[in-house]
Formats: structure tokens, sequence, C-alpha cells
DNA sequence: TCTTCTCCATACGGTAGCGTATGGAGAAGT
DNA sequence: ACTTCTCCATACGCTACCGTATGGAGAAGA
């Protein structure tokens, strides 16, 4: 097999198939997960479709690796961040600290869940929300709560995340102090 | 000038404006505001785009008309039916059992947020949602609170619904009883 | 009746993007 | 050295959609 060693200096001659997934993911935060097109992207990473298709079948396999990427990134990554933390009351203070601060992955996440008709999206974004309400429902039964109770903050909590990606598309928060400890606070009321 | 009346009668042979957006908005329902195209709705209609650029000057035109019979909905008609009911709390309530309970523009609400990035949509997405945090606002300030912390509180109930609204694009909420009580509940705690 | 205006159909050219077919340069194997 | 394989460029046909140009049927006005 006549495989370029990919090596370890920068310059690699030749593309891989995470360029490609992650300059997708890059489109998708920019104009939505219908503004993927396959030259645009070529274009950006200076290759021809040529490329493309040699290391995807179609366009829609592109999607599906650019949403794994993200999925990747915003269950396990996010979640391995805050395995130091053992209060669970901490760990939310830092979950929605961590997860409302990066602005770059914002743009992905409100994109893709604006494009839910997309039976691809839809599966993944189904596991994503489930990975992630399952890891606040622990954190509510350490807090406490029953497991039907437990269910329904991390619901809510989970709801209140999404709403405020949403939100910050358009009102940036406004940096108001004391406003993320006035959330925690509301949402671990008794 | 050798216009139609439209007169009342319900087979109307020639179309309007806002025949056009009505159906402008349920293929944002559908697809996204990206699937908005003019020849399919045109046939959808039993036309072609003949009729069309007639009563538009071109797609841009009829995005917007969308948007603004949307904005129309989501503003006026929803707060105009909670004018009703006068008691801080249950307005709250009355709220989010409304616009949680309307299946169907769930569908366009999570379409246009997930679309911000376009301009035309962006102003109207920021008008409407200073109008309802602005009504939600003077609700919490009703129940006591004082202007600052009304606001917050504001921001985190508008954030909830707004998550709500995504969720239940994946997950229909599973009708757990005393939900809604409990998000009230939560809202509302001291 | 004859003209005028409204509403729409038809036909056309143009662009963006998808997917395929084919060739070719260059590294890897032998 | 010769072949093989990897990665990509070029070129092509195809579809969907936009916007324009033009004509025409039919109601309204005069």
């Amino acid at each position: 097999m006549g495989m370029v060693k990919p090596g370890k200096d920068a310059r690699e001659s030749h593309l891989s198939r995470e360029v490609w997934a992650d300059a997708a993911l890059a489109a998708i935060a920019r104009g939505g997960v219908d503004s993927v097109a396959v030259e645009p992207i070529a274009s950006l990473l200076g290759v021809t479709k040529g490329s493309f298709y040699w290391h995807f079948k179609n366009r829609s396999e592109l999607v599906e690796a650019a949403l794994h990427r993200w999925e990747h990134n915003a269950t396990v990554v996010v979640i391995a961040a805050l395995e130091s933390n053992t209060d669970p009351s901490d760990r939310l203070k830092d979950l929605l600290t961590y997860t409302l601060g990066s602005l770059s992955s914002k743009q992905n996440e409100n994109a893709i869940f604006g494009a839910v008709n997309d039976p691809i999206v839809l599966t993944v974004v189904e596991r994503v929300s489930a990975a992630r309400q399952a890891f606040l429902e622990r954190i509510f039964v350490q807090l406490g709560h029953r497991p039907a109770a437990a269910r329904m903050r991390a619901r809510i909590a989970y709801a209140t995340y999404l709403g405020h990606l949403t939100l910050q598309m358009t009102d940036p928060l406004a940096a108001s102090v004391g406003y993320i400890d006035e959330l925690v606070a509301v949402l671990t009321a008794e």
C-alpha cells in the first residue's frame, strides 16, 4: 500500500477525512447544515472536488462525519472535563459556566439543533441530548432529589441550557454579573 | 382599476400576498428558512412562478413576509390571549401551557431560531425576543421582584421556554404529569 | 364594444451544486 | 526500472432554483 505516512511535521500534502469533517463543521457554524457544500469547502481547503469524492461517498457522508465530530466534542469531551470536580453543586455551575462560555461551539449547536428535520441530524441530536440529560440527572440525584424529580430537574436544566444557547445568538448575555449564580440558584432551589 | 374584489366566498380565483406568505411559513416549518423556494411553493398552490413575481419582488421579500406573519402570531396574538388573566402567577403558567402546547407553531419557531445567521431573520427574532422578555419581566415585577432581578428571571424563563421548544422537536415531553407545575415552581422560587 | 388593467402561464437564460468519468503525477512497493 | 497504488485535477452532464421577458385570458371601466 503506497500510502503517504502523515508524519509529525505540520505541512501535510494529503488531506484526511478529519480535515474535511472539521471544515464541514465550520461551514455548519457559519451557514447551517444545509449550507454544507462540497465545492466551496474544497476551494477553502485549496483542492477540488476530486479530492472529496476520493475520501467520501457523497455529501451526506460528509455531514455525518461532521456531526460525529460535534457529538464527540459535545458529550465525551465536556463530561471528561468535569470529572475532576466531584461536588454536584459545583459541577453544575462549572458545567453551565463552561458550556455557556465557549463562543465558537455555540454557532454549531444552534445550527445543528435548528436542523433536526434532517433525519441524520435527528439521530445524533437525540443521542447527545440523552447523554447530557443523563449526566444532569445524576447530579440532581446526588443533590438529594428522588429519581422522578431528578429526571424533571435534569430536563428543566438542559432546556435552560439550550435556551440560553439560542438566546446568546442574538443577545450576548450582556455580561450581567451574578447571572449564572442566579441561574444555578433557580435550578437547584428546593 | 380592474381589480377583482376578493369577496367573502371561499373560492378565490386570485391569490394574495398572504396566501403566499402562509405557504412560505409552512415551508419553513417543514424544511427551514433555506428551504423556502418559489417554484415548489407555486406548484403547491397550483400556479406557476408568473404568479409569484407579480405579487413579490423576489424570494427575500417572500421570506420577509412569512417572518412578519410569524412575528405577529408569536407576540401580539399570544400576548392578547393572556390579557384576560390578571394574576401574574397564573399568567405565567398559562403562558407556558399555551406556548408549549401548540404543536404546529413549534416547528416554525425552531426553524426560525435556527436561521439567525440570516440577517433578515435576525432582526425579526430580536424584536420577538425583546417583546417576550419584556412581557415576562412585567410578570416577575408583579410577583414582587426588583427590576434587576425581574430582568434576570425573565431571561431565565424565556431561555427555558426556548429550550423546551428545541427539546420537544426530538423528545415529545413524554406527557409527564405535573411537569409544567414543577417548571413554574422552579421559575418562581424564592 | 373596445380598451385597459389584473393576474398568471410559458419560455428563456443564468448560476450553484451534485455526482461521475477519466487521466495523471508521484510515492511505495518489488 | 517497472508496476501499483494513493491522492487529486479536469471535464462533463444533470438537476434545482432564481429572475426576466413576453404574451394572453378575462374582468373592469369607459
